[in-house]
DNA sequence: CCTCTAAATAGAAATGATTTCGTTTTAAAA
DNA sequence: TTTTAAAACGAAATCATTTCTATTTAGAGG
C-alpha cells in the first residue's frame, strides 16, 4: 500500500515522490534484491522520464536512512534489498536466484547448518565483518 | 622468509615469480589490509617494471589460493589482507588504520562487546551474510 | 486552493577502479 | 640447456557509479 510507503519515506524525512514510492513498491513486491539498473530499466517505463542517477540515488538515500539493505554480492555491484523486519537480524542470501531469507540469530557454524538443513539449500561462504575503530583510533577520532 | 613463501606458492599451484614474492612479503609486513594501488606504488621502485594489472591479477589469484584474504570495505574498492592463521576465523578491521585482528569465534552479540572492552576499540558496524544456494537453486545447480 | 522554496530529478558527461588483449618475458620442468 | 606453459607488460577499453548544472516538484504555509 502505497500510504504505508509515504509514511515509511515521512518518518525517514524524505519527500513521498512518486518515485521513491515505485521503487519501494517494485522491491517490496520482488522476493530478492535487485540492482539500480534493473529497477530503474523495469520502472522507466511508467514514467515519462525517470533517470538512471536518480535511481542510485534513492537507492542509496533509502539504504542510509535503514528503509532498505544492501547487499554485499561477491560481483562487487550494488543491489538492494527491502526488508521490513525491525528486529536486528542478518540475511541468508541466494546467489542464484536471488531470494533473501531472514536469520534471527548470529551464530554462525550452528547457522550454516541449519540453513542448509532448514531450507534445504547450501552455504557456500559466509561474510563475518566487523566494521570500526581500535582502541588507538577510537581515542584520536577517524583519519581514513 | 622467501623461502616460507616460495612454498605457499607452490603449495597453491602457481610459480614463485619475484613479484609474488615481493607482494607477499609487502603486505605480511604491513599490519593491516591494502589496496591493489598502494601495493604497486610501493613496489614498483623495487621492479625495473611492474604493470598495475599484473599487481590486480596476482592479488586475486592469491585471493582465490587462499593465501590472501579480500577486505570487504565500505567504499567497495578492493582490499587485501595477509592472515596466516590456519583456523576458521573471522576479522575485525579498523576502518581508520587498517589494522586488522582475528576473531576466533562466531558470536556477534557477543562478540561486539569482548571487542569493544578488549581492544577498547568501538565496533562501527557488522556484516554478516551467508552466501550460496537455496534449496530450489541447489538442487538445479546455479544459474547466475 | 495559490505561493514559495528547499528538495528532487534530468540527462549528458565525467570518473576511476578494474579488466582486457595481443605481445613479450620468464620460471621451472625435463 | 632447451622448451613451453605460465606470468607480466602496458596501453586501451570497460562500465558501474558519480558529478554537475539546469529544470521540475512536493508539500509547508498562507
Ligand atoms: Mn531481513
Ligand atoms: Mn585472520
Ligand atoms: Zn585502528
Ligand atoms: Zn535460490
Amino acid at each position: 500500500m502505497e500510504q504505508r510507503h509515504a509514511a515509511v519515506l515521512k518518518a525517514a524525512g524524505m519527500k513521498a515522490t512518486p518515485k521513491r514510492l515505485a521503487i519501494l513498491e517494485l522491491l517490496e513486491a520482488e522476493s530478492g534484491y535487485a540492482s539500480p539498473e534493473e529497477l530503474w530499466k523495469t520502472l522507466k517505463g511508467r514514467f515519462d522520464r525517470l533517470g538512471l542517477p536518480t535511481v542510485y540515488r534513492n537507492l542509496e538515500e533509502l539504504s542510509e536512512s535503514g528503509v532498505l539493505t544492501k547487499v554485499i554480492h561477491p560481483n562487487r555491484q550494488l543491489y538492494y534489498y527491502f526488508c521490513s523486519n525491525p528486529e536486528h537480524h542478518h540475511h541468508f542470501v541466494c546467489l542464484s536466484c536471488r531470494k533473501v531469507e531472514d536469520i534471527p540469530s548470529c551464530g554462525i557454524e550452528a547457522l550454516e547448518r541449519e540453513v542448509s538443513i532448514r531450507n534445504g539449500g547450501k552455504v557456500l561462504s559466509h561474510i563475518l565483518q566487523l566494521n570500526g575503530l581500535c582502541g588507538g583510533c577510537a581515542k584520536k577520532g577517524e583519519k581514513a
